[in-house]
DNA sequence: CAGTATTCCTACCGTTTTAATAAGTATAGC
DNA sequence: GCTATACTTATTAAAACGGTAGGAATACTG
């Protein structure tokens, strides 16, 4: 599967307002610094998660970005979708194909994989994607004050 | 999702092999012909089949195509990996992303989403596409007969 | 053995998509 | 008013994709 790079970074900027923000808001340079991703990238980005209502956006000195809810109650597939529509959407065909084979094709295999994505993804929650964060970064860190 | 031309026509070209080769050979023309995809399109897709053992070639005239196997023995798994090994692959990230988020991401949804794909087009073969196409061209030219 | 029908190979071109950058505007705190 | 920030739009550069083209190799046919 190919995922943009928009998809990824945007996850990835979500969950790190996830971690980051402790009643506060966490701006988009904090998230460039931490993330290693060019700010003016994410200034393309994160407009389109506030379009859809995943975060909310606090302008002027002091501004910067929080998640509109708790984080368990944000979904990967409004996240994707927000994003990327085509990624959890239905299949499209560059080249029209209107053939019952493509017809047959469709009912098959697309529609019921494209349909799983979306079931699938609407049950991994942003919470989902820390927490597990949080345990990597832990099994890689904390073995060391042992040493 | 996205599939690309290459796919659609590829598996539109097997199925129709599938269905019109009675013990013989299908030219790249004929498909041509029948399936509204231009020859010299074709001819770049149908040798990568060749090379991944689901069709087999015979050159020169009266030359053509054949299945390799009964339809029922090619799983939509194995003609999609030949065409793009990136539909149902491993999530590929463009812009590089080595972050801890990014991990946390992969393995509670990428891969297991990819893994679920390919799990599910192992289980449709050329077989169940050709019958339902049987059906739909069935039930839309057989009522003809009964007005 | 010549002619023809076919697959095969490789390069090419144009369009679209994507990634990323850039520049400048608007807003709000201090 | 200065500064830090989000916002918007345009632009560039690179890659992917769809499709075309030319010609070489191969094998049947008369």
């Amino acid at each position: 599967m190919k995922i943009s790079s928009k998809v990824e970074c945007g996850i990835i900027s979500l969950v790190d307002i996830c971690i980051y923000s402790n009643d506060d808001v966490v701006t988009v340079i904090n998230i460039s610094a931490r993330q290693n991703i060019s700010a003016k990238y994410l200034e393309q980005i994160l407009p389109q998660l506030r379009q859809a209502d995943i975060i909310r956006s606090v302008k002027g000195a002091k501004g910067g970005y929080t998640l509109t809810r708790p984080a368990e109650k944000i979904t990967l597939r409004d996240v994707i979708n927000a994003l990327d529509s085509t990624v959890l959407g239905d299949v499209t065909f560059i080249g029209k194909e209107d053939s019952l084979i493509a017809d047959a094709l469709s009912e098959c295999l697309w529609s019921k994989m494209t349909a799983y994505l979306q079931s699938f993804a609407e049950n991994v929650t942003l919470r989902d994607i820390a927490d597990r964060y949080n345990k990597l970064s832990g099994s890689v860190s904390e073995p060391m004050y042992y040493i």
